[in-house]
DNA sequence: AGATTGACTGCAT
DNA sequence: CATGCAGCCAATC
């Protein structure tokens, strides 16, 4: 089982913009949204895969609120300039990736 | 081999 | 805008 499609098409959403588990999905042509959380999960530490420009359909982070890996996720995507709202979500039109 | 679960999505309510 | 629900594929038990 290798996750290496759906990293090679994470590794390709450029810096300060984000992108979402069906994008990737539709992008490696071979997977659900399911099989890319799953592929993120399953991601090393140390691997150079950004995966956290992904997010959910609904401009969301979809780790569990308050978890460590929703925390560092976030800092992460606020250090490369993209901006949440008050609710904790990113406008898509504006920092998603591929546009349009 | 069958049941359960998950970093999901889209449509209906 | 929030919930609910079915469909989805792979990994785990």
């Amino acid at each position: 089982m290798s996750y290496d499609r759906i990293w090679a098409a994470v590794k390709q959403v450029p810096r300060g913009r984000v992108s979402t588990y069906g994008r990737i999905a539709e992008l490696v042509g071979a997977a659900t949204p399911r099989v890319v959380g799953y592929a993120m999960a399953a991601l090393p530490e140390g691997s150079d895969v950004p995966w956290h420009r992904i997010i959910n359909a609904r401009g969301e982070i979809s780790l569990p609120r308050g978890g460590h890996g929703h925390r560092r996720q976030k800092r992460l995507l606020q250090e490369e300039g993209v901006r949440f709202d008050r609710q904790g979500r990113v406008d898509l039109d504006e920092f998603g990736w591929p546009p349009g």
